[in-house]
Formats: structure tokens, sequence, C-alpha cells
DNA sequence: AATATCCGCAACCGCTCCGAC
DNA sequence: CGTCGGAGCGGTTGCGGATAT
């Protein structure tokens, strides 16, 4: 005996089925925004070579955008993101195919130093590479050149200061007005965890695991260990942490840096304060062309300069456009940071600079590094 | 020769920004 | 002013080839 309820009746399979899709929509719409398509639908992974086709078919006769609607209108299975990034990163007609030149290698690293990892801004400084290209070839090649040289990838600092700056933190004279900034690649590569004891303080921080690895320390030891606010004004700070969705490392990164490049005292080494400092100008300017002599091509037109202050313009563009003041000091902080930039290149590579800076500190600071660590 | 490990690169993911409505 | 959707960004993942054992 079976007593079906009205609505039982009614209920078609379709119509059942509609309702479930409105309910998970609106289900989706209270967490959050949905996908961008449905990707249980669309086909991932390689492109082959009939979808490359597809994609250059209709960007030469339809152009570039809206992309959402690209693989509709294409005939291609795919999510319009994956089309806009296929196109963008790999089918791109301007992009260059062939490995990196040791003058782009070196702009990498000298840009990666002063703004950090902005991939985007970066690969606008090199015709033909996308912010994927030097992304991967700073993650593959780049980083651990650097490591190699003795050079922390995230601070450009020698290994040797950056360790002295743990030591400072750790209980030993401390020394103010620098920045140290702890890089996790750098702990595991360049700090063995069996001969380095931690003091009481450290402790808490370093876990040594059975194999006397060291784990942990993104948990523990925050970043930016010391920022004067006296020489890094809280608007930038704030401008430069709020300006990405990259990690806390990359972004302050971007301000000490720069600063670190100068072979200077390291008192010497903060520059003036700086009411605002405009990245995007600084990145423009002619000094920032360092000593490469890079190729024509390396140099951005006029109009994506200003069309990369605009995209940019929110978090590099400072107090220069509040008020005539802060512009002169913003030109000024540029003015400081080029000066140092550029000392530095005339004389040597940007590595031999760096390392003639570590040379510096050692002789300063004997008592200092040898005490602390062996390596 | 077979297997394990490493490495580089393409692609994806999640997030933010920004303009249109 | 809030919402929506396109676009861009940086970080991460996974695959496939290269190299080591």
């Amino acid at each position: 005996m079976h007593i079906a309820s009205p609505l039982h009746n009614s209920l078609s399979p379709s119509l059942a089925f509609l309702l479930l899709l409105c309910l998970i929509s609106s289900l989706i719409s209270k967490m959050g925004r949905p996908p961008c398509c449905d990707k249980s639908n669309v086909k991932r992974g390689l492109w082959t070579p009939e979808e490359d086709a597809k994609i250059l078919a209709y960007v030469a006769n339809h152009g570039t955008g809206n992309w959402t609607l690209v693989p509709k209108k294409a005939g291609l299975n795919r999510c319009g993101k994956s089309c806009r990034l296929r196109w963008t990163n790999y089918l791109r007609p301007d992009l260059k195919h062939d490995g990196f030149t040791p003058q782009e290698e070196d702009l990498i690293i000298n840009l990666h130093g002063a703004i950090g990892s902005r991939w985007s801004l970066i690969a606008k400084r090199l015709p033909g590479r996308t912010d994927n290209d030097v992304k991967n070839y700073w993650n593959t090649k780049l980083r651990k050149k650097l490591m190699k040289m003795g050079i922390d990838p995230v601070t450009h600092k020698p290994v040797s200061q950056v360790l002295s700056d743990l030591g400072s933190i750790s209980g030993l004279p401390n020394t103010t007005n620098q920045m140290a900034f702890i890089n996790k690649d750098l702990m595991m590569s360049n700090m063995p965890p069996t001969k380095t004891e931690p003091s009481d303080s450290n402790k808490s921080m370093v876990e040594h695991t059975q194999e006397g690895q060291v784990h942990s320390w993104e948990h523990h030891i925050p970043y930016q260990v010391i920022i004067n606010s006296e020489n890094v004004q809280p608007q930038v700070l704030s401008e430069a942490a709020s300006s990405t969705s990259s990690s806390s490392s990359s972004n302050l990164t971007q301000l000490g840096s720069p600063q670190s490049y100068s072979c200077q005292t390291p008192q010497a080494q903060i520059s003036p304060p700086c009411s605002s400092f405009d990245w995007s100008e600084f990145l423009h300017s002619d000094s920032f062309n360092w000593s490469l002599n890079p190729p024509s091509g390396l140099m951005q037109s006029e109009a994506e300069l200003s069309d990369n202050t605009k995209s940019n313009g929110h978090d590099m563009q400072g107090a220069a456009s509040e008020g005539s003041g802060s512009g002169s000091g913003a030109v000024a902080c540029g003015a400081s940071m080029e000066y140092q930039i550029n000392k530095q290149c005339e004389a040597h590579s940007f590595v031999d600079g760096i390392l003639d800076r570590d040379s510096e500190i050692r002789a300063a600071f004997p008592q200092l590094l040898d005490a602390s660590f062996d390596y």
C-alpha cells in the first residue's frame, strides 16, 4: 500500500533536478563566488595542437578579450580562464621560447632584489617573457644559483649577514636599524642544524627532528624581524603589505632589499626617511636600466609604462600624488636607491657587490660571525 | 636495463582588483 | 553603494623528460 504525496506525483525527475540546481547555486552564492566554469565538464591538463590551433584561429578572427566566451565560440571544452592562460603564456606570437640570456638573468635578479616577486612587473621589462616564464626561471634556476653563491634569494643579502641578523635576534648584541629576514630555504640549505646550538630564546623556535633536520621555522619566526619605524614609513609599509596577495616575505623584501645593496655601514644602509616611494616611477626611471647595457628591446614603451603605473597605482603610487612635498620625498628616496644600486653596478656585477658587502661585514664583525656560526 | 630521484615547465588554483551595471 | 564578472597576479601542483643509482 503506497500512498504517494501530491508533491511526489507532480515532481518530474527533470524538475527535481532543476530545483536541486537552484538549491546548489543558492548555497554556492551564500558560500562565496561560484567557480568560473564547471570544472567537472571541462578538459584540463596539457593542450593539444588542435586546441592550440582553435585558440589561434579564434584570436586571429576576434582578437582577445571576453575569455569566458572563447571556449564556446572556438569550439573548445576548456575553461575560459584556461584559454586565456594558454594564450598569454604560450601562444602569443610575441613570446620568446628560447633560453634566458645573461642580460635577462641579471635584470631579473636586480629587479627581484628591488621589488620582490612582482613577476608581472619584472616580465614587463623583459619583452617576449611572461610572468610565468620569469617566475619559473627564478624558482628553478636563479634562486638556486644565488643560494649556491651564498646569497639569500629572498633578501638578496649575503648569507652571513642574514645569519648574523638572526644571531642578533637570538640574544647577541642587537644592531638596530637593520632589517632581518628569515628565509626557510636559506635555513635549510645553509644552517647545519647539528652544528648550531640555538640559544634559549632560539630553542623555542628551532625544532630538531630525530633526523636532525630543522623544521617549523615558518611557523615560529616572523619574516620581518626588525623594522625601524623611523626609516620605514607606515604608509609605505601598509601599501606594500596590502598591495598584493603575495607573501609577507616578498612584500617586506621590497622595502628592505634596495637598502641592503648599499656598500655602506649597517647604519648608513638605511636611506633617509622617505614619505613614500614610487616603485613604478623607480622602475621606469632611466637609472633602473642598470649598467647592463640592456638591449633596446628591454626598454618599455611609454604607453606600457603609463599603463603599468595605472594598473599598479594603488600600491605603487604613494604620497607623490598627494602633495608636492611628499613627491619630492619619493624622488629623493628613489635617487638614494638609484645611487646605491648604480654605485654598485658601476664597479661590479650585482653578485660581486653583495659579496663585497659580505666581506665588509665579516671584517667589521669577526667575533660576531665566528662566535655564532660555523658554516 | 630497470628503477628511483631530480628537475623544468605548463597548467591550475585561489585570491584580489577593477570596471560595468 | 553593492554586486557581478572579467582579468590579472603570485603561489603551488603535477606531469614528463633527464639523470643518477
